[in-house]
DNA sequence: AATGAATGAGTCTTCATTCAT
DNA sequence: GATGAATGAAGACTCATTCAT
């Protein structure tokens, strides 16, 4: 990195990929909560205190690849939205592009979803702002099935989150029933059959 | 307590749920490994090292939790198998049945499910084999219903992990829709009209 | 140390009193800030950890010692109070004693005194209690003393203040004039001339 | 800022004023050793490293500060000595414009003199010297009154002294009794009173 | 059987300072 | 001359666990 030059705002961005990506790994093998900042210093091939330059705290970590992530997957859901097909369509490519974002990322998005959970109320919220935004994004599609006709009048919410709930059990289990294509395939059966009108 | 005189595994066993039940509390306030040995042991009004006479160590005493609550669980269930009943009906009085536990356990099973995700690869070995083992009870149940033509084909096990899922969604959020069994009757009927024959 | 068996108030205090004593000689060496908690464990020959179950924080270290110290310190004095003698001898008598106490702490009370008043405010105010305390009682020595002719109506408590500061600069300083014994003459000298009826 | 071109001796040494000015706040509010170079800088509107092109260390910033706080009032005491009046009346002259230092510094010189007690050998040592030679001239001063009849027999470096310790007490207190210059006053009058010939 | 005193490894974080640009 | 990115040493503190009583 030269020195004594001020980072533009896309160069910091850039360079906390980096060192997250660098880290990753070790979130999945033993966890975000379980890995030290030594550890990521050194995956990341940086000083202890440079991680400090980038991230505020080890919450931050978490956080700032939440927000990433939710981005791309929120941006890629917009793009499916703004086609031109019946509600039913767009929410199974939605579902498939999710799926394949899990894989993509190998499974960090799942692993940290859970320890999100310990951050601190602040940490939290900033999550859920997006991860919300993202929900009612869904809700927003099943409300328009419903409108349509092709869904029954389930709750929209409850029904956009069940889809959450049946992706992740797609791919983050110790017990596959197939490969993460063929337990999506399944799920989705289910789900659609169970809120068609 | 007598001193010099060995304890029944009955005894053993009655004193382990007392510990943990005194300490579960604290479990749900801040999370299990947010909670030191010293607390749990002045929650439950004993020493520090007399934790160890009664756990092994601090992740025995979640694995403790967990055999004993799907002992339970499996034991209900048993008996409700045991009816005169369709396959659809025995598994959603199972689905009631289970939220039952949920509730009255205030969380807890759930919290420390979350939890449990951190143990060592033995400490997960163990609850999963209690896990698995409700779980085949629920695919057994389910295979019974697609044989006598109540249910569609579908794969068996992830259709009844499928309900843990969609469970967990209604006890288990943020961001509730209604009151537990609300969500719970809008999950039973996305489920059963998502698998019906 | 006996295992297992809990120690009494006195015991903790005198526990106490023996860390701080074999920690002490670095408290003047280097400054209390200065010195780490790893250090004091070392040369206090226990375990880091071992140090937090007598004191609750390093701040407490300190604040022990000034708490333990002022009540030693206003004993006596409360002894030569209930004197039968003139007030001006009794204040002699008080400031000769103090001086006594200050090098027989080896400096350590002044020391500290100074560090103190980087203390968290909670922690000032213990000591300040305390302080104030022996502070009060010097101003009543005084206020008496006028009362009976022997002093001019100067502030009490300024007055009083003002022997401490010249106690101090008679036994702290990086340019004696002679012993402490010594320079304590000359200053109860200035003192007494300087308030006399 | 000009590049390329060397700042003179009295650039340089202006420099270092205006920086030390724009921090001296900080000093005030947090302690010098509480106050990190990273806000010094950013209060001086400089870079971190800029700071070491004008001190050699953190502490020199504090030795600056002393040795231009200790000039001034050295030489405001010289013009105080040059004038004809006796030793008594230029004594206090001196201590007035002492204190009127102290109050117009906003008390950062006994802030700071507290916490150059923690400064290493060498950066002491260098305060000392100024202190000193300002000591030395208010001990001139006592000898000199001494000589001529107006004051007793004192030891004129410890009397000397006492005078700033009671200075200090009149500014930096917890509980003051009065305006900085009504506790002059009074320490004046007991000091005076007490090595009045 | 029961206890709490003792421990050392490990935690996140801060900071003065250096150095390539 | 000026900068901020980078760093390693060090800090206070926590904790599951052991062990002598």
């Amino acid at each position: 990195m030269p020195k004594g030059i001020p980072l533009t705002q896309e160069e910091q961005q850039l360079r906390r990929k980096e060192i997250f990506d660098a880290s990753a790994h070790l979130f999945l093998e033993k966890g975000f909560n379980e890995t030290s900042m030594r550890e990521i210093a050194k995956a990341a091939g940086v000083g202890k205190s440079t991680l400090y330059d980038y991230f505020q705290s080890k919450e931050e970590i978490m956080i700032f690849y939440f927000e990433n992530a939710l981005q791309i997957i929120t941006e890629r859901a917009r793009k499916i939205m703004a086609q031109d097909l019946v509600a039913a369509e767009k929410l199974k490519r939605i579902m498939h592009m999710h799926l394949g974002y899990l894989v993509e990322s190998k499974n960090i998005f799942l692993r940290l979803s859970i320890e999100a959970q310990r951050l601190s109320a602040e940490g939290q919220q900033q999550i859920q702002t997006e991860r919300h935004a993202y929900q009612d994004m869904l809700r927003g599609l099943i409300e328009e099935g419903t409108r349509l006709g092709e869904f029954r009048a389930v709750n929209p919410l409850f029904a956009a989150r069940s889809i959450f709930s049946l992706l992740s059990l797609a791919v983050f289990t110790s017990r596959p029933t197939g490969t993460p294509e063929q337990m999506l395939e399944e799920a989705m059966t289910i789900f659609f059959e169970g809120i068609r009108a």
